[in-house]
DNA sequence: GTTTTTGGTGAACGGTGTTTACAAGAGTTC
DNA sequence: GAACTCTTGTAAACACCGTTCACCAAAAAC
């Protein structure tokens, strides 16, 4: 199986361990320490070998996003199998949780993937941990049925485009979605939700409620209701 | 009135060229080119020079980050002075829209004051722009009632706390609040909307929305619409 | 008129991204 | 095995960065 060359592996090996040095300076000492020259030292190389294995510095930002968000999503799809309910509520509770989490751990990651302006085109990974995680759990709650009509009509282009991203999303499971179990109104939700749960992450790590709050995970908690109230699961969202 | 020396003047002018080069070319391009020997040469004078106002390029950053708070707010006061109906409801869009709208044209900006992992004891100025905004527009909100009751237990403390700041913030234009005005509910209420506000804002500056939005306008007003009535503002929402 | 304070300079140190020319080794070909 | 190419590293250099230091001229204070 393994056809790699012994130059290869040496190759791909070196890689791994930029990438390493990368996030370890990005965790230790921010942004403005992912620096080219300070990741090769940490390989006990010089700088300008990088350039073998990146285009420039840039490139290499780049890339540790995209390292960043599989990490992230290794970490989101772990907790949310060690929530063995059925229950759906309950899963998309454990995802939420996870999330928050994952940001307070990791802030400068989180800083840079969910903060930063945007490069023009925006094309990672993130896009696709999304719907991985939330297509299953939107696919498998069946019930709630959201009044399509709510959902104001300037709105419809986009949601359906979205709604169309997740069918596909699903069905790479295997799973075929009903028109009424993805409805515009469910997905309009999901799309409300991620506001809300993106703002409560994006203040808490930054420091930016307009008071100091004490412990915010009450409030979270209490955010979370709301939500899946809003969003149809509120029939087993008392349970925690 | 002007007491100023002549040399108080000459060295108030060359602070207020500083931090005017700074803004430029943060704009311009980006937090990363906020550099102080790029500032020295927008003024013609040499680096070390510029450490006879500032302590440091650190400091200097963070007189930036006032500065951002201070524009955001007479920007925000000025949309909001434009909005002469009584309706309360309609001042709170007001400042909502302004805000998404500054945000919009000043990405570098929004991303340095409210996208930064932050410095320990986040003591800047953006506490107070949101306290002279949201207080008066609470205070005039006669009408809406809140169940106290609906308010976990657990966020009553903290709630608390941010009760007595915004009945001191509002104290300072002479107006003191009677408690059924300014209950926990309501408080409640007004973090629970700086939440969505913030999360949509960010989202749509940072393009993180997880499908492209081709006009996020509408889905802003949609989310406005819903925050109001869940506040109380219903009766004069749907107006605009 | 002398002294002190202020706001500037230029040189220097160690740091950064990036380019270039060059060398040594691995892999390939004859 | 010799010759050749490709890969991966180096060292030197360039221009930029924050910061410190010694120095200096002009303004202010006395």
């Amino acid at each position: 199986m393994t056809e790699a060359t012994r130059r290869e592996r040496l190759r791909a090996e070196t890689e791994r361990e930029i990438r390493q040095a990368a996030r370890a300076l990005l965790v230790e000492s921010g942004r403005d320490a992912v620096t080219l020259r300070a990741i090769a030292r940490k390989l006990g190389i010089t700088a300008p070998a990088l350039y073998r294995y990146y285009d420039s510095h840039d490139a290499l930002l780049r890339q540790l996003c995209d390292d960043i968000c599989a990490d992230m999503a290794t970490a989101l799809h772990t907790d949310l199998a060690a929530e063995t309910s059925g229950q759906v509520g309950c899963k998309v509770r454990a995802v939420c949780h996870a999330f928050r989490r994952w940001a307070l751990v990791h802030p400068q990651e989180f800083a840079l993937v969910f903060a930063s302006p945007r490069d023009p085109l925006g094309a990672d990974q993130f896009g696709s941990v999304f719907l991985q995680l939330a297509g299953p759990l939107i696919a498998s709650n069946q019930t709630a049925d959201h009044a399509e009509e709510e959902v104001p009509a300037v709105l419809h282009e986009d949601l359906v485009r979205f709604q169309q991203v997740l069918r596909d999303a699903v069905a790479e499971h295997g799973v075929t979605l009903a028109d009424e179990v993805l409805n515009l109104g469910k997905i309009y939700h999901v799309v409300q939700s991620w506001v809300r749960l993106y703002g409560h992450v994006a203040l808490e790590v930054f420091g930016r409620f307009p008071f100091a709050v004490s412990n915010p995970e009450p409030m979270f908690d209490s955010m979370l209701d709301q939500m899946l109230t809003d969003i149809g699961f509120e029939e087993d969202s008392a349970v925690r």
